[in-house]
DNA sequence: GCCAACGTTGGC
DNA sequence: GCCAACGTTGGC
């Protein structure tokens, strides 16, 4: 089975890694998204088993704090179908679900956190689309090489993480 | 708080 | 289908 890695964004504000940490057996629903290229990766590429960058934007500073793990693939999101959710999405047909989630668990904390300077001082990570000008995607693929960077960065190994690919 | 970058909406 | 207006993201 070969794992595939991402970046996921979250404002600490709304729901921080250690939010994540603190849940019920460390997993949470990704739910809320609602933006069609981070849909889609949701919906057709996330694996259970694959690496997330957890990643706290909107933050002082910005950094990579912690690494999760999918626990369940890309299903519908309950959240859009709910008139009394923030992300409710009335042109949504639950029979044609438009918005998707995945469900994630929190393996490790990175500390300290990978802050965003730091990652952009790294010529290693060039071309990562977090990096990129502009870059306002949510759910973002992370190449192999990248990811491998950023475990060394933060003193970990990611097949002791279980990530074996 | 500012504002560049980007996505969405809606008139035409 | 074009694109101006508007709203949001997110670094600084």
């Amino acid at each position: 089975m070969s794992v595939a890695y991402w970046l996921f964004k979250s404002e600490p504000s709304v729901f921080s890694f250690a939010d994540l940490m603190a849940a019920p057996d460390r997993r949470t629903s990704w739910d809320g998204v609602r933006n069609h290229q981070a849909r889609n990766f949701l919906r057709d590429q996330i694996q259970v088993g694959d690496g997330i960058l957890f990643y706290h934007s909107n933050a002082d500073p910005p950094a990579i704090v912690g690494v999760a793990r999918v626990t369940r693939a890309g299903h519908p999101d309950p959240t859009a179908f709910n008139p009394d959710d923030p992300h409710f999405d009335p042109k949504s047909d639950p029979a044609r679900p438009t918005w998707y989630q995945v469900e994630i668990e929190g393996i490790v904390a990175i500390a300290p956190p990978l802050e965003l300077p730091r990652l952009r001082k790294e010529t290693r990570l060039e071309g990562m689309e977090l990096l990129r000008k502009g870059s306002r995607l949510s759910v973002q693929p992370v190449s192999p090489e990248h990811f491998e960077v950023i475990m060394n960065l933060a003193g970990l190994d990611r097949h002791r993480l279980g990530l074996t690919g």
